[in-house]
DNA sequence: TTTGCTTTCCTAGGATCTCTAGGTTATATC
DNA sequence: GATATAACCTAGAGATCCTAGGAAAGCAAA
């Protein structure tokens, strides 16, 4: 009988086709098996389990936006580079909504594995590179990137749940948000502050 | 046979305390009906499938946090409604993590259950509320609603998915990323914009 | 070629899960 | 008490995850 050929790369590449397809949560062993031309049994020598296939959908997506991430920014600077970078967040999680998903489930990856995994601390480098344009310190550049991180997930994420009705389009309300996040960066408010009014 | 007094609720009830103990995918109908000392089939009386219980699980967040958010924000206005409201919400995230963690499925709601849950839709009005002190008008009163809501949603998930590593406290963050928003809303940026530097 | 080793993929099967069909029995109402 | 309406049950089909152990494909060396 001929071999498929498989591999942990190809079984999770299958799996996060699948997700993007039918929903992260119709991903199962059985599914990715059948897409395989394989028996379900056979994915087990490739990976653990079916929260070890996730935890590994999850980290190809986390290195695939981070990729897209570093391609569209490259060469750019400042509110060019903000938009660049959160655009190609965004057209991610568009494109790919079941690895995207992945992505947000509590961490239970195994350690070893996202070891050399780049995608996630890259990633926040790349925040952080962003935004050494608008000289920012520590601790103030921690909580930037991490403002901004927050901002553009979460707005993917509650445009993936329905949460932005009807009404304005979801991306005027985008590019106005980055206009904003654009503004604080610039003039990022002091540490110190009282009760000002 | 005395009767276990079942009822949507309760089932819902129970699926949501489940999924805060154990995490929302290991929610299943049958660990349901075992803590409700019930066969599992009796559920589907109640309840037409699992996909239906993790929506009405979803619905009950909802309410629940914004009744949290309402009850924390009543009386308040300004910075100290902004930040009573963001608190009110990621403590409703770490109290309930599995709760909040449904309201973050893509929407598959049954449309007829959703229509008398006021959560959802009330929330979107407290937010709206709550920004009226910074004298904002339409449409950038919803952009920035908007904003807020996915600042506050992306952090908490982020938070729980263990986005945020090491080094420097998320309490911290939190703190300067209310106060980053607080300056951002009372200087909201117009909306033409070229290229200033 | 032959021998042997390693890896790949298989069959078989236990345990658990979702959900349906249909039967009992508790409870409320008359 | 009689009756209707639920609530809850048993039984079972179909899928799933995962393990154990076997067959066979490919590779290396004699």
């Amino acid at each position: 009988m001929a071999r498929a050929g498989l591999t942990a790369e190809r079984v999770t590449i299958a799996g996060a086709e699948l997700a993007d397809e039918v929903g992260l949560d119709r991903v199962t062993m059985s599914q990715v098996a059948r897409r395989l031309g394989v028996k379900d049994a056979s994915l087990y020598s490739h990976v653990r389990s079916l929260e070890d296939l996730r935890g590994r959908i999850a980290l190809l997506a986390a290195d695939e936006k981070t990729i897209r991430i570093a391609e569209a920014t490259a060469g750019r600077s400042g509110k060019d580079a903000l938009i660049a970078f959160a655009d190609a967040w965004r057209e991610y999680a568009h494109q790919h909504p079941g690895r995207y998903m992945a992505t947000q489930t509590p961490i239970q990856i195994d350690p070893e594995l996202a070891a050399d995994a780049p995608g996630p601390r890259r990633a926040v480098e790349l925040t952080y590179g962003m935004l050494r344009a608008y000289g920012l310190a520590e601790p103030d550049l921690t909580d930037a990137v991490r403002l901004l991180r927050s901002t553009f997930h979460g707005f993917v994420a509650l445009e993936a749940a329905g949460g932005f009705a009807h009404a304005r389009s979801p991306q005027h309300s985008w590019v106005r948000a980055l206009d904003a996040l654009h503004a604080l960066l610039e003039h990022w408010p002091p540490s110190r502050e009282g009760d000002s009014s």
